[in-house]
RNA sequence: UGACCUAUGGUGUAAUUGGCAACACACUUGGUUUUGGUCCAAGCAUUCUAGGUUCGAGUCCUAGUAGGUCAACCA
């Protein structure tokens, strides 16, 4: 068995397995390989974080290694215990297990706070009382030296003593703060003399008010990730400029015989016509631009799961979108594509009408009611038939009928003849109008000889209709969701507007549908093709006497296109 | 104008590390079809620019250009 050598059903590999496979080969951190996905709990997951779990998690099964979850709770203010339990569900829905119990950066506060003693006792960090503004004053800028604080070269004792006394609660908030002696004049800011510990008096979520101080993200991660002996820690690129710390830090702690962790950045995702900011998600959440964050129009996990997307397909758009260290676009008709892929294989298929036109046939009996079968799933036998009901009166989809139809329109039209799916051939022969002149009728006669669908005589027709019955069908209220946001990019904003300005208003449309009876009995978690439309699934709110289906994505439509082009 | 990173079709990712630029999405055209879906077939690139090395360069060298990241007691 050679599962710990290489991914051998892959052609070709991402960088990222390269360094893995290099690794591998010379030996290194005694063979194996350890990752982690560490997400702060002050957000829900989005579609971004999705790509980095596949990428964790995949590598870990892919190299026969493991992936810690580890949550990076540094800051008590705006984590808490909602977010912990909204990512776990998250991961455990794309189907991903995460090695042994969640970690915390908080069950290492002791140690880290250990860490920080030696480190000052060896004179690599020092109790600094200069103000937040002091601070940022003395960093310099990107372009300029830094100046050295006043405190930098505090006795040790004095440093051990105060760092001792901030501890313990006897600090004011933001009157000191921990800092690594590095080098004020580096190019790279953050060598420039770093916070290591802040005193914050929040209460945090697990340890409660045990801490008065925290670890800053750059003092946790690398130690954190040295304590759970990750071999590969992978981050997105911003943190790239963090490297040479996150080695300098590493070097303070590591001993002799121990897995250095390696920080491999990779480019972040970026998806067309949404945002993926944190910070931005949550200004659409608190100012209701959506009802929540799993709000189907939402790029987080939660939001995607509730639209109809399933595990299989956002782990096949992981796979298709790559990893790269280049900054991407994604286009957002990949995602569509991937969860069609999946959805064309599994979704049961039904007929549901959006735009309900009556139509009567005038040649078939008028209490006569026929079950006739159809099939649930053309791709897939197993899922075997189910029956509809046919009656003399029936609905279509009011885009399906045009008086004056074009010769390229194969649907119906008065002397028109096409198939109902499943059921017959009709052809039209009367339109019936309202006094607006509005089409609110059609007469038609059917053809007895094609029941099922099937041309009697081997005649053709063009064009197949969805249809439901008037008199046996259940009514459905459907959510019909299109793209958040107008442009490409909404984070690209003209002068004086902000990302708001390109919401587009008409993301989400409410209607009534006429959907086939077999749907009342649709559960949460199943997914449909409304045949012709698209695929479906029932909002977490549907229930069998009030229903409520999410529109996921539609069908490609040839059709739109074509008549796009007049 | 500092440091670091990145440049391959409309989009994303490859190219056995110097040897016919490949795969997927999108798009176009045609075929099949009881979903204008699926499926099948074909088409779609001066590898950011300019020089150079070489029998041979997306890959190596030189000089540019463009984009991104970094100045939170956030992560």
């Amino acid at each position: 068995m050679t599962t710990n050598e290489s991914k051998t059903e892959k052609s070709s590999l991402n960088f990222i397995e390269q360094i893995i496979e290099k690794d591998l080969k010379e030996g290194k951190n005694n063979k194996a390989i350890h990752v982690r996905f560490p997400p702060e709990p002050n957000g829900y997951l989005h579609i971004g974080h999705a790509k980095s779990i596949c990428l964790n998690f995949g590598l870990a099964e892919a190299y026969d290694g493991t992936c810690n979850l580890r949550f990076d709770d540094t800051n008590p203010s705006k984590e808490n215990i909602e977010y912990v339990e909204s990512i776990k569900k998250d991961i455990e829905w794309l189907g991903f297990k995460w090695h042994e119990q969640p970690k915390f950066t908080s069950d290492y506060f002791e140690q880290l706070y250990q860490y920080a003693i030696s480190m000052i006792k060896a004179g690599h960090a020092y109790v600094c009382e200069q103000s937040a503004e002091e601070i940022a004053e003395y960093k310099g800028t990107p372009t300029t030296a830094g100046k050295e604080s006043t405190w930098r070269n505090r006795p040790i004792d004095e440093s051990l003593e105060w760092f001792e006394k901030m501890k313990n609660g006897e600090v004011e908030e933001g009157k000191m703060s921990l800092r690594a002696k590095i080098d004020m004049s580096s190019p790279n800011m953050h060598l420039r003399d770093p916070l290591m510990y802040r005193i914050k008096r929040a209460s945090h979520h697990r340890t409660g008010n045990d801490w008065n101080i925290y670890p800053m993200y750059d003092f946790a991660h690398g130690q954190s990730d040295y304590i759970e002996g990750i071999t590969h820690s992978i981050c997105t690129l911003e943190f790239e400029v963090h490297r040479p710390l996150y080695d300098w830090f590493l070097d303070q702690i590591i001993e002799e015989g121990h897995i250095r962790p390696r920080q491999i950045e990779f480019a972040r995702l970026n998806l067309s016509y949404t945002v993926m900011s944190k910070r931005k998600l949550l200004q659409l959440v608190e100012e209701g631009h959506v009802s929540g964050w799993d709000d189907p129009r939402m790029p987080t996990i939660s939001g995607i799961r509730r639209r109809g997307y399933t595990p299989k397909s956002m782990r096949t758009f992981a796979e298709m979108i790559g990893v790269a260290k280049r900054d991407n676009m994604i286009d957002l008709g990949k995602l569509e594509f991937a969860v069609r892929e999946d959805l064309n294989k599994i979704a049961l298929r039904r007929m549901a009408v959006m735009d309900p036109l009556k139509v009567v046939i005038t040649n078939y009996p008028e209490n006569k009611i026929e079950h006739l079968p159809a099939v649930n799933n053309p791709e897939d036998e197993t899922a075997g038939e189910r029956m509809i009901p046919f009656s003399r009166e029936i609905y279509i989809e009011r885009e399906d009928f045009m008086e004056d139809a074009p010769k390229k329109f194969f649907r119906l039209s008065v002397g028109r003849e096409v198939r109902l799916r499943y059921a017959y051939f009709i052809t039209c022969n009367e339109v019936i109008k309202n006094e607006q002149g509005e089409i609110v009728e059609l007469r038609a006669t059917y053809d007895p000889e094609s029941k099922g669908g099937k041309s009697p005589d081997g005649r053709k027709v063009k064009g197949t209709l969805h249809w439901v019955s008037a008199q046996e069908n259940k009514q459905a209220q459907i959510n019909i969701y299109d793209r958040l946001f107008n442009v490409e990019d909404p984070q690209k904003i003209e002068n004086g507007q902000n990302f708001l300005d390109n919401l587009n208003p008409d993301s989400l449309k409410t209607i009534t549908a006429f959907v086939e009876p077999s749907l009342g009995e649709s559960r949460i978690g199943e997914h449909f093709q409304f045949e012709r439309i698209g695929y479906f699934c029932p909002d977490y709110d549907s229930k069998p006497n009030q229903l409520i289906f999410n529109k996921t994505v539609g069908l490609k439509d040839s059709w739109a296109k074509l008549a796009d082009k007049d």
